[in-house]
RNA sequence: GGGGUCGUAGCUCAGCUGGUUAGAGCGCCGGCCUGUCACGCCGGAGGUCGCGAGUUCGAAUCUCGUCGGCCCCGCCA
């Protein structure tokens, strides 16, 4: 078919705006042929654009045969432009499924402006296509409502981000995407310097380094919609390029950045999707956040707490649970309400996500009124009564077990915890449980490398009352480090930093740094840091994950326009794809095979 | 690096323990239909069963390898 040219004509209205008030008014709609119904004789189009669907009409009666023969030669996703007249529907025929139901467009003049392959999908909320054929086709995908819905989210919660804190005095700042590799943590992604032959740059796994310059250049209060690159394995949480909400702020303690976040997070909460937040946000260390709910970013919206009973369990016949807890170990339960219909196999499947974790098994029994039956209950009869009275545990309950060293079944059943909770969460998508979980531990012991490591990064303040085990006892070091954490996702990380040259030294020194090798790599940060730096901290809330929980969704490839494949590539457009030889050799690269 | 799962028509999927012409719904094409909005009715086209080996008289089905999507462990300061 051929296609028209736009000519003068002017878009007037959207797709999705119309109603009885504009009854009788000539208006021009552009937008996508989304269905056509050919009765025959009279003939209706739904006509999509981003902002919804209205329908228009062909009579036969009102058109010359051409015009008709055209109009029913459209086909989906051809882009039309009609001009007509507001028509006002009969009772009967008004449709309430649609927000422009009341009215339809008796189509005056048609215009063709581009015709369409038949997409390879529908363009709707309720087709389901697999995720390889919707990354090909992202042009398409992206027109479906939800994603549009993502994008326009995102973008109208980057815009009140910056006012909130353009208005509190926070200044945007723009740091470099070529930077220098940083030679411990997530592994970079390289680029080449041609004018540098063997050397390399870095794209910025995070601004962390220049925003902490920032404050000592005087910004005081810094902030930056920043992209982040980090070249490791992808999760549906985890994309290798993401935004950051940088935040860094000078003569800050915690409790000031907790409560800029607080304020902002409820701003956008208020602005953009109309729910009010309750703050202040729950506080809970670390270590209570692991024995009470086996992560460090639980999912507040339901219950089921871990229990140690390791006292109580401990002299019992399970020679399991005696032996883990004389070696130091611990026995955690999870008390499942009426969790005693469980079958053998969903057990079964239990285990195996405790097991993922590193527990050797997950022990059960069941709640009757006979006492402790099934599983491990015969080896518990001796103490039936003194652990029921423990957990609190009722007649039809399931009682779920760990033993294993205090981190491993925290962790293990702490996972089985948020697989019992996934039914529980079910059409709660808009429920927000936000809270801090602070206190890190500044370090964890590598026991392959026989090193301590940092558990986030070095640039952490320890607590002040620690700072004397740094040499002592590094294990015993907090750090002032905190994340934010919503629904089980965590949502920003940050921490009061260290600006003292002896201190970062001290911390440095403990994860085996050498001081040339501090000199080398950090050498700028530690030299900035003897010329008056002030004290400062900051937090990063990643845009992507927060659009993602706002909008109820479970991966970040439904808030990102052009996201990567599991695999780190871009279906679309083919990334990443080889280079000419020519270009290699003014790089001086050569490829291994 | 490892584990799991999926790959059959444009899309979503069925196809049992191997068995001869590989199906359905939607979409697409053609015809009919003047009030539908998941329009309806009639007819039709469309498949290297991801790819490659192997087992077998015979493979969409079994085995191995490989490629790709998704999920997870490790990793992600």
């Amino acid at each position: 078919m051929e296609a028209d040219h736009l000519g003068d004509w002017t878009r007037s209205h959207h797709c999705g705006e119309l109603k009885g008030t504009n009854q009788g008014e000539t208006v021009t709609l552009m937008g996508w042929v989304q269905k056509t119904r050919d009765h025959g004789g009279v003939l209706f189009i739904d006509l999509r654009d981003y902002t919804g669907i209205t329908q228009v009409v062909f009579h036969p009666e009102k058109h010359p045969e051409a015009t008709m023969d055209r109009a029913k030669a459209l086909r989906g996703e051809f882009v039309i432009a009609v001009r007509g007249e507001v028509l006002r529907r009969p009772d009967e025929m008004i449709n309430s499924a649609l927000p422009t139901g009341e009215i339809e467009l008796d189509v005056k003049e048609l215009k063709v402006l581009n015709v369409s392959l038949t997409p390879p999908f529908m363009v709707d909320d309720e087709t389901e296509v697999a995720e390889d054929i919707r990354l090909k086709y992202r042009y398409i995908d992206l027109r479906r409502p939800s994603l549009q819905e993502s994008l326009r989210m995102r973008a109208k919660v980057t815009i009140e981000v910056r006012k909130h804190l353009a208005e509190r005095g926070f200044t945007e700042v723009e740091t470099p995407l070529m930077v220098a590799p940083t030679p411990e943590g997530a592994r970079d992604y390289i680029v080449p310097a041609r004018l540098h032959p063997g050397k390399f740059y870095a794209l910025p796994q995070s601004p962390q380094l220049y925003k902490q310059i920032l404050m000592v250049s005087g910004i005081d209060k810094y902030f930056q919609i920043a992209r982040c690159l980090r070249d490791e394995d992808l999760r549906a949480d985890r994309q290798p390029e993401h935004t950051q909400i940088d935040i860094e702020m000078s003569y800050v303690r915690e409790d000031d950045v907790f409560a800029l976040l607080e304020s902002l997070m409820s701003h956008v909460f208020k602005s953009c999707l109309d729910i009010e937040l309750e703050t202040p946000f729950l506080r809970m260390k670390y270590r209570d956040a692991m024995d009470t709910y086996g992560t460090d970013k639980p999912d507040l919206r339901f219950d089921l707490k871990l229990q140690d009973v390791s006292s109580v369990v401990g002299s019992s016949e399970f020679k399991v649970f005696a032996e883990t807890v004389s070696k130091g170990g611990v026995v955690k339960a999870l008390r499942v309400p009426e969790g005693a219909t469980k079958s053998r196999k969903e057990i079964t499947n239990l285990e195996e996500i405790a097991k993922r974790y590193g527990a050797k098994g997950l022990a059960w029994s069941k709640v009757t009124e006979a006492g402790l039956e099934g599983g491990i209950g015969k080896f518990l009869s001796s103490i039936d009564a003194p652990l029921r009275e423990h957990l609190g545990a009722e007649v039809g309950d399931l009682l779920l077990f760990v033993a294993d060293s205090w981190l491993t079944t925290c962790r293990s059943l702490g996972a089985v915890r948020s697989e019992l909770g996934e039914p529980l969460i079910e059409g709660r998508e808009k429920e927000f449980r936000f809270l801090w979980v602070r206190e890190f531990p500044l370090f964890e012991y590598n026991s392959d490398r026989g090193a301590w490591e940092p558990a986030h990064h070095m640039f952490s303040m320890p607590m002040e009352e620690h700072l004397d085990y740094l040499e002592t006892d590094p294990g015993k070091v907090h750090a002032q480090l905190y994340d934010l954490v919503v629904n089980g996702v965590e949502l920003a990380s940050g921490s009061v930093r260290i600006h003292r040259r002896d201190i970062q030294e001290r911390v440095m020194k403990v994860i085996g740094m050498s001081l040339e090798e501090a000199e080398r790599k950090f050498g700028f940060l530690l030299e900035a840091f003897q010329y008056g730096a002030p004290p400062h901290g900051g937090i990063a809330p990643g845009l992507d994950r927060l659009i993602m929980v706002m909008t109820g969704r479970r991966s970040l490839r439904d808030v990102i326009a052009f996201p990567k494949t599991a695999r780190a590539a871009s279906l679309m457009d083919g990334a990443p794809a080889e280079v000419d030889n020519q270009d290699l050799q003014d790089l001086s690269i050569k490829v291994l095979k």
